[in-house]
DNA sequence: GTCTATAGCATGATAGAC
DNA sequence: GTCTATCATGCTATAGAC
């Protein structure tokens, strides 16, 4: 079970060099620098500037040059690291693959309550894109121009979260703690209340909500509903 | 309160050319063509072009040479109609604004019992995106790269549409209909899940679920949430 | 009112100096 | 390993024929 945010943010250690370097070690043939120490330290640079810009006005509208100018590079050294502009989406999206499948999974494995599962599902959703939030927003916007292969995978991704949830339901159920109801609309609506914390993410600054009182919230309106009637 | 999503469709009467005919009203000094219909059926193919082109590839990514070939337009033909790419925006924001806005609040004022209300306010908006599908998309997407005016006005018009539901919460909760709790946050996932209808239109779609049938959920769970506790 | 032709510019990508 | 200089392309926008 998932104690609190702040817990939350240590266990997942979420390096960014410590997923950039494994991301590096991947990925030698494309990238052309050959100092590991080098290349991490920058490919670092790199994805933080284009999650920043691309948050800002978008993938498309962002052009190398305002890349360079925001990350402090010259169009030459960003051709290092990259072959073409295409390639900042693979870098970006493959490790935030990585870290979001292994992340939701290893926190709901193990615990047979429903209600507990269904909660903690929840939470580490919420955690993980709070602390990932660029990368959830780009990867919700981008999905659209991704090339064929990625957006497959991102389709994908999604729905094996959407999945969790619905197992998780679907175990109460027939367990008896869930009353019968239609667990895929459920689970989809769950989705689409979990995916709000990144995209309006400002909204709810603004609002004064936390997202410990969100993802509570969140939890509270799925397990009310799944209540057995009297 | 609304019959069904077949009467909503008549009601509203969604005729593009209607529309179109105002706004070009609206922008006669924008618009360099003299004859009335002449312009009104080429802004519907404008319009429509753009939104389609928009939902497979996003604004930024969508050519006017992509434009002029989906909606049989040279560019010089084009530019008859707007003075730059911008315009573009403003023609599709304007009258998808003065539909939404007005349809809700027609649906929802008279309406005294909470429940109600609540659920017609959620059905006009589904229905409502249902038949505006890609207005909707458009309007979500594009936002961050509108100009500010329009920026403004977008984000404006979203929390209008969360106040009218926050505002019918507070009202049920004030009569002894509802149970007391965080309006705002209930109104926010509320929000949250009318959105997903248009956003995820194609998951729905595949998994067979209706809009009527999405609608009368999303209102059950907020329904069920907010019964007084026995 | 609509077209073709083209100006003018910003972009993605490369070559080669250091 | 990083930079500056430059190319080729594709874009928005305009001019002028019909």
């Amino acid at each position: 079970m998932i104690a609190d945010f702040e817990s939350f943010k240590i266990q997942l250690s979420l390096s960014k060099i410590e997923t950039c370097r494994e991301l590096y070690r991947q990925n030698t043939d494309m990238i052309r620098i050959k100092k590991e120490e080098v290349a991490v330290k920058n490919l670092v640079r790199i994805i933080d500037s284009t999650l920043r810009l691309t948050y800002a006005k978008g993938f498309h509208a962002m052009s190398l040059r305002d890349l360079c100018a925001d990350s402090g590079f010259s169009i030459g050294g960003l051709y290092a690291y990259i072959k073409n502009k295409e390639d900042l989406i693979y870098l970006i999206q493959s490790h935030g693959f990585m870290l979001a499948r292994r992340t939701i999974l290893a926190y709901t494995n193990g615990i047979t309550d429903p209600r507990d599962k269904l909660l903690t599902a929840v939470k580490a959703h919420v955690y993980l894109s709070e602390l990932m939030q660029p990368w959830f927003y780009f990867s919700f916007m981008e999905v659209k121009s991704l090339p064929k292969k990625q957006k497959q995978e991102a389709i994908a991704v999604e729905l094996e979260i959407e999945s969790i949830i619905y197992d998780i339901i679907e175990e109460g159920m027939a367990a008896g703690v869930f009353r019968r109801l239609n667990a895929h609309l459920l689970a989809s609506l769950c989705k689409a209340m979990m995916q709000d914390w990144y995209l309006k993410r400002r909204k709810y600054r603004n609002q004064g909500t936390s997202v410990t009182q969100y993802a509570e919230f969140v939890g509270d309106v799925l397990g009310s509903y799944l209540n057995p009637r009297s």
